[in-house]
DNA sequence: GCTGTTATTGAAAACGATTACATCAGGCTC
DNA sequence: GAGCCTGATGTAATCGTTTTCAATAACAGC
């Protein structure tokens, strides 16, 4: 290699070459970068010379050294899902306030994948981890041995070794039943996702509402997917038709059936609420605006994030208090898809 | 401190604890890590004390050792964007099969954030970047000094010092324009984004698209929120009202401006399609639902995802080829609120 | 003028891995 | 059997920072 060669090739320019270029030694750059205790004069001279090298600290570097990631990991099923969407936003902006990355993991509710994403974050060594998972893996998350802290969101804990923020599923699903009950329905179908804990949740706040009114619960489980429901649904009303005993209301437990439910009210040519109430979760911006507005339970997603990095910071600053398991309420925005019997 | 305090004080264990407990040198372990030549007698005495152990290797001195990041950036402008969320997940797929990590980052078309993430790349050391930038970013992008390579997604580069990947906006703003114009629709309104050169370039399709049917184009530019688009048609169609010359077909460049120009309908009580034709883009399950379903251009979004991880890729492999840009065409999914001026 | 204290600064160790280089054993060729 | 290669292993340098520790200077008190 001749030396022209070796001048053309690029060397990323670090510390020590700004401290050259300063007239300081490399400790004192390095005050100078984290605010430590240094003259003015050098400072100035410090900070011209980052200017003029365009030097970039090496994060690798100073997380080896410093012993601490700044990043905060966050594993969710689905970031299309928009929930996770909408929490993953609240996380973001409070760890960017806060000085800290994310790093974003889509699972699919796979359990593989969650456990290769855990690992990845012991890897990381992730200051904190914000996690909502399956059934499968909580269940063995206790036995796990984390070095970090872990708050769980959507998906909660049984007992209690993490902490936890929750949406109220029973008494949000008792809120759909309690105001299609006072529109006037009264045969109330319920159709549930089959894989998370939130939907098992939802289903009980459902029963316990219909049987506080006195009625019967007729509920069944799809797996999570618009199609599925659609299919369900028009099974489902084909048999009650036979039967001679539709339900004039259906509540669904997430924003991915309801779409399904609409979808088969239109193919079915049933008219909502005429035919068919509707009723769901998740208010997104759209469902304002299909047929006469659709009747969901907002949760605060936004709220939701926060919290969790409420709770995340609260535990790192006191890893010994008691695990919090903080419980959210959806409020019921009423729209033309419950519009009443009579309407 | 006393000793039995210093036992407690738990210190994570690293590499040379495993070399320890499988009584061989650090650099054994690590080439039974990184899958070097090792005997398969060590190999196996190594695996045992890595699970003995538990041991987890630290990324962060991973990588400063060996120079590269295994990470790539991507920075859209807000993941609540249903064809970013898309995207993410594409590209996040791919990155997973490589073994690699994404960092994900919003910027909410604010330039002072994109330039504070793209210094944050930097210090990440990532191995490229993919990027929607805004169009005053994107100006002075060509200035910019990275040691990375970057695939533009979304806004595409005017010249070519990056890799891109794009819709072809003219072409399907062109044929939303042909599909109304076959609908028999003549007085067709644009409205469109201010801030990306999406917006720009699918503006000058509508433009160039009417000019060939003889017509006249009246666009209007607004940000990119359901918010302003719908205070906006409202003022729009109030004037046209009083001059007499109410278009009686909209187009609009985005699906956060669909659902404004949705909304305003509502409010003002015009029916799609009888008193107004919309139609837009992003084909999200949505647009099928509202009203007789929306008429919508489809992007190819997942593709985009994985083309641009392609083009980053192959940029890796070879720094000196010349840039490329990869355009993909939409396609015009046509529904209900185009159904012709007659029905 | 001497000492003690405090504020700046620099030299060098440390963080936890990878990797260049040296070593060594064993098998091959002639 | 000498010489040479090959493949496995260990030693130590290295990546780019932060941080500890010592050194220096300035200044107050006596």
């Amino acid at each position: 290699m001749s030396d022209s060669v070796k001048a053309i090739s690029i060397k990323a320019i670090g510390i020590k070459d700004v401290a050259r270029e300063a007239g300081v030694s490399v400790a004192t750059v390095s005050r100078v970068l984290s605010n430590g205790p240094v003259s003015d004069a050098l400072r100035a001279r410090v900070e011209d010379a980052v200017r003029a090298t365009g030097y970039r600290p090496n994060l690798s570097a100073r997380r080896l050294r410093s012993q601490h990631s700044q990043t905060i990991g966050l594993i969710v099923s689905d970031i299309r899902n928009p929930f996770f969407t909408a929490v993953s936003r609240a996380v973001e902006d409070a760890a960017f306030q806060a000085g800290m990355r994310v790093i974003l993991c889509n699972t699919d509710e796979n359990p593989e994948r969650e456990a290769m994403y855990l690992r990845l974050m012991q890897e990381e060594r992730v200051t904190g981890l914000i996690f909502a998972p399956t059934r499968a893996t909580l269940a063995q998350l206790d036995r796990a041995d984390l070095d970090f802290p872990v708050v769980l969101i959507d998906r909660s804990a049984p007992a209690g070794r993490f902490d936890s923020v929750v949406l109220d599923n029973p008494q949000a699903a008792a809120l759909l039943v309690d105001h299609l009950h006072a529109q006037g329905y009264r045969r109330i179908a319920g159709l549930f996702g089959n894989t998370s804990t939130t939907a098992v949740e939802r289903h009980a706040g459902y029963q316990a509402a219909l049987a506080a009114h006195g009625l019967h619960a007729e509920a069944r489980f799809v797996p999570p997917t618009a199609e599925a429901a659609e299919a369900e649904i028009a099974r489902w009303l084909a048999e009650a038709r036979r039967s001679g005993a539709m339900p004039d209301a259906v509540m669904v437990s997430n924003s991915l059936l309801l779409m399904g439910v609409v979808k088969a009210t239109r193919t079915l040519g049933l008219a909502i609420p005429g035919d068919l109430a509707v009723a769901g979760f998740d208010n997104e911006p759209w469902t304002e605006l299909v047929g006469p507005g659709l009747t969901v339970i907002e949760q605060p997603v936004h709220e939701i994030g926060r919290a969790a990095m409420t709770l995340l910071f609260e535990r790192l600053d006191d890893p010994e208090r008691a695990t919090r398991k903080v419980v959210l309420s959806g409020t019921c925005v009423a729209r033309g898809s419950t519009g009443g019997v009579s309407g």
